[in-house]
RNA sequence: GACCCCAUCGUCUAGCCUGGUUCAGGACAUCGCCCUUUCACGGCGACGGCGCCGGUUCAAAUCCGGCUGGGGUCGCCA
C-alpha cells in the first residue's frame, strides 16, 4: 500500500493584487506540499469575469515566484464553466438542485457537519444559518463554493489549506461533497493576519500588496520569513529561516490557532538582518537596481563608488528606499543642510576648518588612515577636541549630523567632492557674519 | 443577533498534546549602560505575560467546565 501523494492548492481570484494574507496562504501550501513532497497547484479563481484583470493575475504570479515558491500546475476556471454546468445538471437531475429565477440552487438537510482540520481537531457545526445555496448564477457563472468544490474533488486536491475566514464555508462545501459522491479532503484553516489594532488585515492597511512592499525595499526573503514566523515558529528560538530551511522542517502541527498582528517594526529589523548578511557586492547590486527603478541613479556613478557605499551604508539600512534620502548627498554635488544640522554650525569655525581644508588638501593618497591622522594632526595643532572638527566637517560633506563613520565617507566622497564642500561651509559662514 | 474559531510579556512566539525539571524561555519594540567622531551595528542589562472564576489533582500556563474578551462568517464576491 503506497501512501496518498499530497496534493494542496493555492487559490487566488485576480480582482485585486497578492496580498500579505494570501501570500502566506501560499506560502503554507507551498511549505506542506514541498516537505510532503506533495503537489502544488495553482488554481485561478477568474470566476468573476467583471472584477478579474490580466493586470492582478500578472503581479499575483509573479509576487509568487519573486517570494521563491512555484507550483506544479496552473488551472483557470474560467476555462471550467461546463463542467460546473455539468455537476449542476447532476444534482438537479438527483433532485438535490432545484432551477429559480435563472439560477441554480442546491437545497440541503443535515443534522451535523464534521469537519476534519489539521490544525484544529475536529470542528463540528449543529446548525446553518440556510439550507440552500446558489451554485450556478442566473448570467450562467458558478458560485465561489460550487466550483471550489467541484475543482478540489476533480483536481484531487486532499488537503486543503486556506484561511480561518472559510471555515463558515466548508460545511455547506462538505454538504455539496457528500451530494456527488466525492472524497472529502482534509482541511488546515490558517489563523489570520490581523492589523497592528488587531482588526482585520486588508480593511485598515494601506500597504498590504506584495508588490507595495517591494517597491519600499523589502528584500523577498525578509517577507517570506516575517510570514512564515507569523503562525509558526521553527522552534529553537530561532527568528531567521531561509525558504529552504523551512520547508525541511516545516510541520502544520506547529501551526498556530491564533491570529496574528502584523508588526512592521518586526519586519524592518528582518529586513535590516538579511540586508547585513548580503556581501557588499550583492548589497551593492540590491542598491543599483534599487536606484534604478526610481530613477535616482546619475549616470556618471560607477560601480566602484557604489561599492563603496554599499559597505559604507550596509550596517544602517532598514530598507531600500530608506537610501533614496540617506544616498542623496553621496550622488548629487549638491548638499542640503538639515535645519537640526543648521543649528551646529551656530558657532563659526571658519579658520579651524580653514586650516583642517588646507591640511587634508596636502593628503597625496586620499585614504581613511591618512585622512584619521590629518584630522588628529589638525586637531592637535589647533588645540581643540577632535569632534569639534568632526562634527561640521559631516554637515559640511552630507548635510546632516549622522551617518557612516566620517573617514571612510571622506574616503569615499574623494578630495574633489570633499574640499568643495569645506569650501562651501566656510562661505557659509562668512555669509553669516 | 445566529453559527463557528481563538485566548502566554505592548507585538510575534517557546512551553501546553505526554500536569511537577518553569516564581514561564526567546525575538521585535521601549528604556538604560558599554563600544564610539554621530547614527547604526554589536555587547550587556531593565521593563513586561500565563484574561477571570470554578473543578480535577499531592501538584495546572499545561486537563475539564463556565464567564469574559477578541476574531471570522452569515452576498446570484471570492
Amino acid at each position: 500500500m503506497s501512501e496518498e501523494t499530497l496534493r494542496v492548492r493555492f487559490a487566488p481570484s485576480p480582482t485585486g493584487y497578492l496580498h500579505i494574507g494570501g501570500a502566506r496562504t501560499c506560502l503554507f501550501n507551498w511549505l506542506y506540499a514541498r516537505k510532503c513532497a506533495g503537489e502544488l497547484i495553482l488554481r485561478i479563481e477568474d470566476t468573476d469575469l467583471a472584477r478579474s484583470k490580466k493586470e492582478f493575475l500578472d503581479e499575483i504570479l509573479e509576487s509568487i515566484e519573486w517570494l521563491g515558491m512555484d507550483w506544479d500546475q496552473i488551472y483557470y476556471q474560467s476555462e471550467r464553466f461546463d463542467i460546473y454546468h455539468e455537476y449542476a445538471k447532476k444534482l438537479i437531475d438527483q433532485g438535490s438542485a432545484y432551477k429559480k429565477e435563472g439560477a441554480v440552487f442546491f437545497k440541503y438537510n443535515f443534522d451535523q457537519v464534521k469537519i476534519d482540520d489539521l490544525i484544529r481537531g475536529e470542528i463540528i457545526f449543529k446548525e446553518l444559518p440556510k439550507n440552500e445555496e446558489v451554485i450556478i448564477k442566473s448570467d450562467n457563472s458558478p458560485t465561489y463554493n460550487f466550483s471550489c468544490v467541484i475543482d478540489d474533488a476533480l483536481m484531487e486536491i486532499n488537503c486543503i489549506i486556506r484561511g480561518e475566514d472559510h471555515i463558515s464555508n466548508t460545511p455547506k462545501q462538505l454538504l455539496m461533497y457528500k451530494a456527488l459522491g466525492f472524497k472529502t479532503p482534509q482541511f488546515a484553516h490558517v489563523p489570520l493576519i490581523l492589523s497592528g489594532q488587531g482588526g482585520r488585515l486588508s480593511k485598515r492597511f494601506g500597504a498590504t500588496s506584495i508588490r507595495q512592499y517591494r517597491q519600499e525595499g523589502y528584500l523577498s526573503e525578509s517577507i517570506v520569513n516575517y510570514l512564515m514566523l507569523l503562525g509558526w515558529s521553527p522552534g529553537e528560538n530561532r527568528e531567521i529561516i531561509s525558504l529552504s530551511e523551512a520547508k525541511e522542517i516545516f510541520t502544520m502541527k506547529a501551526v498556530n490557532k491564533t491570529g496574528a498582528a502584523f508588526s512592521l517594526d518586526k519586519l524592518n529589523w528582518i529586513n535590516g538582518e538579511y540586508i547585513r548578511q548580503k556581501t557588499t557586492e550583492d548589497f551593492s547590486d540590491l542598491i543599483i537596481n534599487y536606484l534604478k527603478e526610481n530613477n535616482a541613479l546619475p549616470e556618471s556613478i560607477d560601480k566602484n563608488y557604489l561599492n563603496k557605499l554599499a559597505s559604507l551604508f550596509k550596517e544602517r539600512t532598514l530598507r531600500l528606499s530608506d537610501l533614496l534620502t540617506a544616498l542623496k548627498p553621496y550622488l548629487n554635488d549638491e548638499v542640503i543642510y538639515s535645519d537640526e544640522a543648521k543649528k551646529i554650525l551656530d558657532n563659526s569655525l571658519i579658520k579651524e576648518v580653514s586650516f583642517l581644508r588646507d591640511s587634508l588638501d596636502k593628503i597625496g593618497d586620499f585614504n581613511k588612515e591618512d585622512i584619521e591622522k590629518t584630522f588628529r594632526k589638525a586637531a592637535e595643532d589647533l588645540n581643540i577636541k577632535l569632534k569639534i572638527l568632526v562634527h561640521p566637517s559631516r554637515i559640511a560633506l552630507t548635510g546632516t549630523k549622522h551617518g557612516p563613520g566620517l573617514f571612510e565617507t571622506i574616503e569615499t566622497l574623494g578630495k574633489e567632492r570633499v574640499i568643495k564642500r569645506l569650501n562651501k561651509l566656510i562661505d557659509y559662514w562668512s555669509q553669516k557674519q
